[in-house]
DNA sequence: CTGGTCAAC
DNA sequence: GTTGACCAG
């Protein structure tokens, strides 16, 4: 019952479209259309896509831009710590990666500045917490190595960390695993938070700022392509604001919800700025209905 | 690099 | 029990 392809190809053209897609047989035949179906499949994308919400460069120091393909931060020489990082999630960037924990010095930060080590964090009462998670970065090891690097890592209450912060993140990429895409924002605000040794706004001989706030904004899209367009007066949007303490973790994140537009209050950045102003408007009032 | 802790699932 | 993510030495 076996019929040659060419056969297969005047009698049976679906079933062959279908041998076409699954088996990437695109580029063995001469004249097959690139583009058959909508290419629903996850993609790496722009970090930075909707915006830089501080108009971070390279001329500020302490809004002092750094791209890299697994995330784009803002980094703040006199905090030592960074504003704000981006990065885009979706199930291109998930694999298998094993943590590296290969915390280090920056080697992008400019010659001249300090660069935090990890030990700056060692009996510091603070954890070394990540802003970009290493596990939303795991299907490479550049990657996965890049969220080590200190300034992506920011003097975080480990209660706040291994708990209340950490379980966002395990429901962002719950949001993932279920066929959605990410735009996340995640960065710090203020001075002084509380650790295992109590209240403190510096560590590191003084050299590191202790936030006294963490935010993160996740702006929650379907699998697909052309991001800007795809946002819509019904995304969904989830921001929070954790103080920077033990305590914090005595409850869920989702009492910390709050508004974009709280967060641009009180950190003075403008985010979704790439997005239309009467979208931005509706997006950034918008506090997400608890679960 | 290893062993230990803590919390969540 | 296992896993993930810290800590210290």
């Amino acid at each position: 019952m076996l019929r040659k392809s060419t056969n297969c190809l005047m009698r049976w053209p679906t079933f062959c479209l279908f041998i076409i897609l699954s088996a990437s047989l695109q580029g063995c035949l001469p004249g097959a259309p690139k583009t058959v179906v909508n290419n629903t499949a996850p993609t790496k994308d722009d970090n930075l896509a909707l915006g830089n919400p501080s108009q971070a460069g390279s001329s500020n120091p302490d809004n002092y831009l750094i791209t890299r393909p697994a995330y784009s931060l803002s980094y703040n020489r006199k905090r030592a710590i960074a504003n704000w990082v981006s990065w885009h999630m979706s199930a291109a960037w998930k694999g298998d990666v094993k943590r590296g924990n290969d915390f280090r010095p920056d080697p992008d930060l400019p010659a001249g500045w300090y660069a935090v080590k990890t030990s700056d964090y060692t009996n510091s009462g603070f954890d070394r917490g990540h802003l970009c998670p290493s596990d939303d970065r795991d299907g490479s090891p550049a990657d996965n190595s890049a969220t080590f690097l200190m300034t992506n890592i920011v003097p975080e209450a480990p209660r706040h960390n291994r708990e209340v912060w950490k379980s966002l993140e395990d429901y962002s990429r719950q949001l993932v695993s279920a066929g959605n895409e990410l735009y996340i924002i995640a960065g710090t605000d203020g001075t002084g938070g509380t650790g295992e040794g109590g209240q403190t706004s510096r560590i590191a001989d003084g050299k590191i700022t202790v936030p006294a706030t963490l935010w993160k904004i996740i702006v929650v899209l379907p699998v697909g392509s052309n991001d800007i367009s795809r946002l819509s007066t019904n995304t969904r949007i989830i921001a929070v604001s954790i103080p920077n303490r033990q305590t914090a973790a005595d409850k869920p994140w989702t009492a910390y919800l709050t508004s974009i537009k709280d967060i641009e209050r009180m950190t003075g950045y403008d985010f979704l700025s790439e997005v239309p102003k009467d979208l931005q408007r509706v997006l950034e009032a918008r506090i997400d209905a608890n679960l």
